[in-house]
RNA sequence: CGGGGUGUGGCUCAGCCCGGUUAGAGCGCUUGGUUCGGGACCAAGAGGUCGGAGGUUCGAAUCCUCUCACCCCGACCA
């Protein structure tokens, strides 16, 4: 291969980095912090949108826009949302440059906006104090909705996908009558992002529950979906908020209810980014590029033609026809790759590197024989396939791939999850990754010592699997049940 | 915000320490030809104010000062 990727055994890190750029994927901006997000990484994103917004509405949810700036007076109505988000806002101070001799344009000084705006980190403020014009009566409630936005978080250090200072996601922000309403809604929505993870991404997930240090600024509880990267390390793939009532305190939101009293509304938010983009690559990619399930794929199957002249690839494509017409009657999507300048060695090892599932080859001697090579990107394996039903096998072998890919990330993450008693355990155990399993009293100031002494976090409080207390591995007080440290993104 | 590193054709880099013809290589690109079952080959071409500003010098990619940008590693975070 000409452009070799760094092993994922040599530097993790940096084989991600090449594999986001080698594949094609993003590349970064000329603006600190932003990246460019490419016709390949957007067309997985466009996936990924496409099958939760579809998730989305299944559950009665509408789709709905806000504005990307919001006033600074509102971000400081809710206390600790504003002290959440304080340190990692963009600022619009002026509205208007003009023309300067010596630099050919400045801030016009004369603009200077009254109150000045925050690109929004987050929508919960504008939302809710829009939703306070919208929400009267119990008739009102609850009130579903989700948009699709760019947010704006300065952070300090950047990643392709994973942290950029710019990023693309999804917010939900449902308003509801009771507690009970608005917590059920945190968890379906827990629940929808567990399930796109597990059947879209074939990314195993752990629910859970989030400790009050790294809960979301503003809510009561965090929910969260925690997945593990290949090094071993912990990637928080998605988060449902249950608000309580303080964006309704905070903001003023009020309803009737059925016995024409005032009632203050409860709230959720939800939300998954491109970061899953990240996820995703660092799941299933191997040291030969990315490795996507088919169901995320902007191209499932990729054909290449070996031919030595116009009229050969004429006659492959001809020969294919029926069942390029058969895959895509499927709903399948199929690059058949006429491209005559590239060879077919080449274009092997770019379907390769571009994670394409299923790749085809077809020359003369298949033509003969009626079959084609078929060839799976997630095991690297070729078989030489007859053309009888092929679409039918080729559908089949896409099923088997997605189902392969959950498989083995799901032994991995197996594999590299245990139960540990003792700090001592632990600390040695956690310099080797993974997920460890253990008592935990409670408290803060235990998590804390955890962090500054290991750099592990408390993943979540997992809602399935052992619930058998026990007692905290660092002070023996008692523990309700097992919680999973990690080290994280 | 600390520590480290890098800015030289589209890309990856050499050259810098020790200043001196016309700034090189590989890849990519263009044209023509031969090729095509795992990143082809031959030939001919195009493409660079060496990140920017100032300085030293007869002479600066190279030395000095300032500056800008980006990357990587930490601390903080989805």
């Amino acid at each position: 291969m000409a452009d070799q990727l760094t092993k994922r055994t040599q530097d993790y890190a940096q084989w991600y980095n090449d594999l986001v750029l080698k594949a094609d994927l993003a590349e970064h901006s000329d603006v600190r912090g932003c990246m460019v997000i490419k016709p390949h990484g957007y067309a997985i994103w466009e996936k990924m949108q496409s099958a939760l917004d579809g998730m989305f509405k299944a559950t009665g949810h509408v789709n709905a826009y806000f504005p990307l700036f919001i006033p600074k007076s509102y971000l400081a109505k809710e206390a600790s949302h504003v002290e959440g988000f304080a340190k990692e806002c963009a600022v619009v101070t002026h509205y208007r440059l003009k023309s300067d001799p010596v630099h050919g344009v400045i801030v016009d000084p004369d603009a200077k906006l009254e109150e000045e705006l925050i690109i929004r980190p987050t929508s919960e403020t504008i939302i809710w104090n829009t939703y306070r014009g919208w929400i009267k009566s119990y008739r009102d409630l609850p009130l579903l909705i989700n948009q699709w936005a760019n947010v704006v978080r300065w952070e300090m250090r950047t990643r392709l996908f994973l942290r950029t200072a710019e990023f693309l996601w999804q917010e939900g922000h449902t308003a509801h009558a009771t507690k009970q309403e608005a917590e059920e809604e945190t968890r379906r929505m827990l629940d929808v992002y567990a399930r796109f993870a597990e059947e879209w991404m074939a990314i195993p997930v752990i629910k859970g529950v989030k400790t009050a240090s790294e809960r979301f600024a503003g809510a009561e509880d965090t929910y969260c979906i925690e997945a593990m990267m290949q090094d071993g390390k912990a990637l928080q793939a998605g988060t449902s908020h249950f608000l309580g009532q303080n964006f309704a305190k905070a903001f003023d939101v009020m309803f009737t209810n059925k016995e024409n009293k005032q009632e203050l509304v409860w709230a959720t938010s939800w939300g998954v980014s491109t970061r899953l983009v990240g996820a995703l690559i660092m799941t299933h990619s191997d040291d030969n590029g990315l490795v996507l399930p088919p169901k995320l794929a902007p191209i499932q199957v990729a054909i290449v033609p070996i031919a030595k002249n116009g009229e050969q690839l004429m006659a492959i494509g001809e020969y294919l026809e029926p069942t390029i017409q058969a895959l895509r009657a499927k709903g399948i999507s199929v690059k058949f790759d006429n491209d005559d300048q590239k060879k077919p060695g080449w274009k092997f090892a770019e379907y390769e590197l571009k994670g394409a599932p299923v790749r085809i080859a077809v020359g003369p001697r298949d033509m003969e024989n009626g079959t084609v090579e078929v060839a799976r990107r997630d095991t690297l394996e070729k078989q030489v396939m007859q053309m009888t039903d092929l679409a039918e096998k080729v559908e089949h072998l896409l099923q088997a791939i997605q189902e392969n890919l959950f498989q083995k990330a799901l032994a991995m993450r197996e594999r590299f999850t245990r139960a540990v008693n003792s700090y001592d355990e632990f600390k040695t155990a956690i310099e080797e990754g993974g997920f460890l399993l253990a008592h935990w009293d409670g408290t803060a100031e235990t998590e804390t010592r955890i962090k500054e002494e290991t750099k592990a976090t408390i993943r979540c409080i997992p809602l399935e699997g052992d619930t058998t207390p026990g007692a905290c591995m660092v002070t023996g007080r008692p523990s309700k049940q097992r919680v999973v440290f990690a080290r994280a993104y």
